[in-house]
DNA sequence: CATGCTTACGGATCACGTAACCATG
DNA sequence: CATGGTTACGTGATCCGTAAGCATG
């Protein structure tokens, strides 16, 4: 499991589409079909339901997404901690 | 940065030692020199003091150390999630 | 036959390990 | 001169984009 394959699985669960998915990330499909699908294989379960309009979270999916955006986030945050001391308290 | 980054990053915190760290890890020291600089880079901070006896966490590496640990916690806890539905609720 | 995901494939980049190097007490 | 981190370097693995393939309504 990588940090690029949580974002695209992200990308992809909110557009249900890879295509779109792959233009917000600035990325060509088959990149991305190959990052989901390491993902799910790292995983060892699909994700997604492969549909002729596009890709539809399954239930292991739904698991994941909120969890992946928590992660995501806590990267952010832990980013801005490492630049950001804690403000000095006025009682020290 | 990337997980596998912030994973070399606890152990070299905890073991003070990048030596100690590379054997925990299973790889060999040059590599994870690397990860540690790479990290540092990529954050724009150093993140520990090289002494002569080994390496000790600078203030940016102390603030990092929890949050590290909590995003590789979360990592594993999402993988456990995708695999494991909530248990039913008997009220349901 | 239009849409959208996937596979093939060639090329660039990354990441490893061995070996050599450098700094400190 | 022993210890421990770093740099050099060659090789194998990874990842991308273009192009071709395939399935569905």
């Amino acid at each position: 499991m990588s940090l690029v394959q949580l974002e695209s699985f992200v990308a992809v669960a909110e557009e249900a589409h890879v295509g779109r998915a792959a233009r917000r990330l600035h990325v060509s499909q088959p990149p991305l079909t190959r990052r989901i699908r390491g993902l799910e294989d790292d995983l060892g379960t699909p994700l997604f339901e492969r549909t002729p309009r596009g890709m539809r979270l399954l239930p292991s999916g739904q698991r994941l997404l909120p969890r992946a955006r928590a992660i995501l986030d806590a990267i952010e945050a832990a980013r801005t901690a490492v630049h950001d001391p804690p403000a000095l308290n006025d009682d020290s």
